[in-house]
DNA sequence: CCCAAGTAGTTGACAGATCAACTAATAGGG
DNA sequence: CCCTATTAGTTGATCTGTCAACTACTTGGG
């Protein structure tokens, strides 16, 4: 027995559809014009760069990024092919692989900001009243935090930064 | 000179990141497990059927799908090949062509569209509030119609749907 | 009536993502 | 200590999306 949407349920589904895809989109474009890479490396490149001693592991970036160990390990090459990332083994474990940030990454990295924060800005904060972006934030943790109970325990990783401190890593 | 997010700002944009591509995520995979379709195909596919005369013209469908007409060009093709979807030659203007949803495709439709709703209902709105619900809506239209206002005026369309009377189509 | 400019749609080359199969190393129960 | 199950990560085939170039048709000014 299927529960229809109503017509207000369905407006709010499409907005949502519009909303994020249309933003994806403009965050995309403003980000490759200015900066050399694209916004999915950047989410990559701030994950490492918060990172101690700016490296993690393969698997901690992928879970970090919201990134399936293919995807990431097919990234980590072009990355490492520019410049901005260099890989190293993992002395306790001889499987693994350290992602690290470079100098150079770092600095493109830090020259990419300020465009991408202003992208954010114009496009998603400065249209809503504070009021909205806190209510905002609270819907996306929600629904986050939902999506995370249901996938594997350690996704819910990826929200450690969404407030709160962090949790202990899995291993 | 940057303006900065502060740390509450930071949470929403980091949530609102996490929230939209596990959704999306989430959406593709139960989607895609049910019926033989992607959600993109999906979208395609309703937007057809609420047509008139169930077909519409290539480059409207773009607009309402927010596809590129390459993109659309391509994806149609596929569609297409599995049946869903012919192609008819269109008599007032011979460079054109109309995107015709086939008895199939509809059928296929009507047998993923419970999957879909469950879905929806079941990560977006069953764990918000009536209130978060009406606000996520409020939010993500504004957001939309910021974004259609700084690319080109028909993109405005796709909004259509969203509330309000229709718009009188551009051409 | 003609010609330039714009529009509709397709195509093919390329970049990125997904999927399944693979290697290599660790962990843990007997 | 061994042997199986699990985990870390990579690889290559395939699919989808993007971009720029292209054909074909329409439109509108002179």
């Amino acid at each position: 027995m299927t529960r229809w949407l109503s017509i207000e349920e369905q407006a709010v589904w499409r907005s949502w559809l519009v909303a994020t895809s249309m933003m994806r989109e403009r965050l995309s474009q403003d980000q490759e014009e200015g900066s050399g890479f694209s916004v999915e490396e950047y989410g990559l490149l701030v994950q490492l760069s918060e990172a101690e001693g700016r490296r993690l592991r393969m698997s901690s970036l992928a879970v970090l990024g919201l990134y399936s160990r293919s995807r990431l390990s097919h990234s980590i090459s072009r990355l490492v092919d520019k410049g901005w990332v260099t890989k190293e083994p993992c002395d306790t474990d001889r499987r693994g692989a350290w992602a690290v940030l470079t100098k150079a990454g770092f600095e493109a990295l830090e020259a990419a900001a300020p465009i991408h924060i202003e992208s954010v800005r114009e496009h998603l904060l400065d249209p809503l009243t504070t009021e909205q972006v806190a209510q905002l934030g609270q819907i996306c943790a929600t629904i986050a935090e939902h999506l995370c109970s249901i996938e594997g325990a350690d996704t819910a990783l990826a929200l450690r930064v969404m407030g709160g401190p962090a949790p202990e890593p899995s291993k």
